[in-house]
RNA sequence: GGAGCGGUAGUUAAGUUGGUUAUAACGCCGGCCUGUCACGUCGGAGGGCGCGAGUUCAAGUCUCGUCCGCUCCGCCA
């Protein structure tokens, strides 16, 4: 793996001068090398000794250097023309701020400022060098201002310019002038203006780049993780970090203003056995036992509950060790709330005001002042999902009743039948609709059954010779079928029919244009049930989590009728997206204790494993509840990012993996054995001798 | 655990039914240039196609394996 060095010379830790942009030193006897030549001899020979020479195919020059290989003179007269070649490395010496100040940013100066002395410093943008005049766009995180070098102005300022080269970190001090008649950049909010630079100082030398700053770039993101330091650099992703304070910000004055207290809560606790798999961490001062990182702090708040805290929220890292998606990370950032004696009502109030509050100081949007609701059964039966987008039509529409006991098998014995009707679908090729039967097929569909209604009335399917003319007019009827429309079916098992027709309503709304890019439709989903079957290990799981009070009631029936009971949860989703979620708990030991029951957790485990709640319960815990917003994906949102990597300075790849640091990675036998950890012999293989560890 | 897409100069990409010396643009290095702003212009260097086998007279192109990245299903209380 080469670095994207512009000379021969690699550079060593600790070398600053940048050399190696051109040949060696010693090619070139000219006036130029001898401003701290010594120091960077020293330096090169440093260099050398730190990084054994490498051969490096890729910066094979020849030239010059070949030719001085030759006795003196023998090939000279032919050289004379390339011994005009110049080397800037002795501009390239790097030097103190020594006392120097920033005024201003990279995106503060404009007219008001003209004739002022200012100091910027930042990272070299686009170097124009006119071999006269020189314009240096200077960029910090910020924004641009363009710099002008003059000989007339300032020779030596000018002359040392040639040598600067692409994010090369630089301290222009000079003075604001406004642009030549004509010359103002009106796509630039410091466009008005440059600053003519009458003294500079080079606070670093760079490497070329592995890949442009800048956002018109499009570089393999695996390059952009490995160097995510550069990529921070881009205006883009700048701008995500800088809205993302302002969020943090946001949340935390408007929670403040409310009462609720940030507290801290740890990062080394106990394994839950419910729900997503823990991140272990091994204990050397108790062997053979393990910490897990929090999935989220939902015991520890409920507990300050009980400390009579009253009100709580944090903004606090969780960790889930399952893979990843677009929108998943294993480490991420939650807005964690939690507060006494509330209702409903008053937690989703508190959250649409945080929502509200959050949209508007960040991108200045106004959410509506009271947000839609929904049913869990209601998104189901006509979205097909628990996080329906609302922002357009294409309900599902059940069409089951109609088929019962007809001449057609696939639609009369499947559990579920449902329709979806597409207004001017009818312009769908072939080719579309069998892109959207693999599509169904991804969630487990057979197949996708469509009629298409035609301009003169006429039916095209491959099904409908299948239909009796009553089953076609009462399907006309339920789904107001009109020429141009396309209706697509979907018969299979509930979770099927659901998934399958709910992401392919999706993907209609974006192809037939139905959403509104620019509309933000928050909605609360409400009245989940309480348990869910687990096919998998034959039991009722909790849906939400096992502190999740039932509704009034609803835990007489629980036994009888797991399914049907329904939760005091609720989620907030904003156009298709779960943001947040939460709900009231269960506050006393009894009910708690009955919930383990339901879930089939013995007395004696639940005991073991969350006896410290049951007992908190007992010391007299509130009525409490809270709720749990997604930060990064409220990030993602609020800057139209299509990946939550865009809003987390150093994500993971989708095996989890650091490109940058190389995480994870094998750790030194020594280590392992202060732990109390063998690792079995297959694992092992990969491990390091102890003491190879590479520094 | 599974499905799909991808990996070719520093970068982004092209590369035909396997066939001379693997293309281009940008970037890089150097020359020239006093009004550019993705400056222009002239010249130059730079890769053997993720890695490993195999088929073949011949592999970037075909086969198998493997690694890495992305999207999705499962999973994510």
């Amino acid at each position: 793996m080469l670095h994207p060095g512009r000379g021969g010379v690699r550079r060593g830790p600790g070398d600053h001068q940048g050399h190696g942009r051109g040949r060696a030193d010693e090619d070139r006897p000219r006036g130029l090398r001898q401003l701290g030549a010594e120091q960077r001899d020293a330096d090169q020979r440093g260099a050398e000794q730190q990084r054994p020479a490498k051969p490096n195919r890729r910066h094979h020059r020849p030239g010059p250097r070949e030719a001085n290989t030759f006795p003196k003179g023998t090939h000279m007269t032919e050289q004379t023309t390339k011994t005009d070649e110049r080397d800037y490395d002795e501009y390239r010496v790097v030097q103190d701020l020594g006392g120097w100040k920033r005024t201003h940013s990279c995106s503060q100066l404009t007219a008001a400022n003209v004739g002022e002395e200012v100091t910027i410093m930042g990272w070299v943008q686009f170097r124009r060098d006119h071999g006269g005049l020189i314009f240096i766009d200077l960029r910090d995180r910020e924004g641009l201002t363009q710099t002008v070098f003059s000989p007339e102005v300032a020779p030596e300022a000018h002359e040392r310019a040639h040598a600067i080269r692409i994010e090369y970190v630089v301290a222009l001090r000079g003075i604001v002038k406004p642009r030549p008649e004509g010359m103002t950049n009106t796509s630039m909010h410091t466009g008005e203006i440059e600053v003519y630079v009458t003294e500079w100082k080079l606070l670093n030398t760079s490497d070329t780049p592995p890949f442009p700053i800048e956002d018109r770039v499009d570089a393999a993101e695996m390059l952009r993780l490995k160097y995510r330091y550069l990529d921070l650099r881009r205006p883009r992703l700048a701008r995500n970090f800088i809205l993302r304070n302002k969020a943090a910000q946001s949340v935390r004055r408007y929670l403040d203003s409310l009462g609720f207290l940030e507290i801290e809560t740890p990062v080394l606790t106990k394994s839950t056995p419910e729900g997503a798999r823990d991140f272990l961490v091994p204990s050397r001062v108790n062997q053979g036992m393990f910490y897990a990182l929090p999935q989220s702090p939902q015991i520890f708040k409920q507990l300050l509950m009980v400390g009579g805290l009253d009100r709580y929220f944090q903004i606090v890292k969780c960790f889930r060790d399952e893979d990843l998606r677009a929108d998943r990370q294993p480490e991420f950032t939650q807005i964690d709330i939690e507060m006494s004696f509330p209702d409903e009502e008053q937690i989703m109030g508190m959250a649409e005001g945080l929502v509200r509050t959050l949209f508007a100081e960040t991108i200045g949007v106004a959410l509506p002042a009271a947000f839609q609701r929904m049913s869990y059964k209601q998104a189901m039966d006509e979205y097909g999902v628990d996080k329906p987008d609302v922002r357009f039509g294409l309900k599902l529409v059940d069409v089951k009743d109609i088929f019962v006991g007809g001449g057609f098998k696939v639609f009369a014995g499947a559990p579920m039948l449902k329709a979806i009707r597409v207004p001017g679908g009818l312009e769908l090729s072939r080719k579309e609709i069998d892109d959207y039967t693999e599509f169904a097929k991804i969630y487990g569909a057979q197949g996708l059954a469509w009629i298409k209604v035609k301009e003169d009335g006429e039916w095209q399917s491959p099904i409908v010779k299948f239909f009796s003319e009553d089953e076609k007019a009462k399907l006309a009827e339920r789904l107001g079928m009109v020429p141009g429309d396309i209706v697509f079916f979907q018969a299979a098992p509930a979770d099927v029919t659901n998934a399958s027709l709910g992401n392919l309503r999706l993907k209609l709304g974006e192809r037939f244009g139905l959403i509104d890019e620019k509309a933000y439709a928050p909605l609360w989903v409400t009245d989940f049930p309480l348990l869910e079957y687990d096919p998998e290990d034959k039991r009722w799981v909790a849906k939400h989590h096992p502190f999740t009070s039932p509704q009034p009631g609803q835990m007489d029936t629980i036994a009888s009728d797991p399914g049907g009971a329904l939760a005091r949860a609720y989620d907030l989703v904003l156009n298709g997206n779960e943001i947040g979620g939460g709900s009231i708990r269960i506050h006393t030991p009894g009910a708690q204790k009955a919930m383990f029951s339901a879930l089939g957790i013995g007395e004696q485990e639940a005991e073991e494993k969350f006896g410290f709640l049951i007992e908190a319960l007992k010391f007299g815990a509130p009525p409490h509840g809270g709720i749990a917003f997604g930060l990064d994906r409220i990030i993602m949102l609020l800057t139209g990012s299509k990946s939550i990597r865009d809003v987390i300075a150093f994500p993971k790849t989708q095996k989890a993996a650091c490109q940058m640091t190389e995480a994870p990675n094998v750790v030194d036998n020594r280590q392992l054995r202060e732990l109390g950890i063998r690792l079995r012999e297959k694992v092992a293989e990969a491990a390091p001798e102890e003491t190879k560890n590479e520094a």
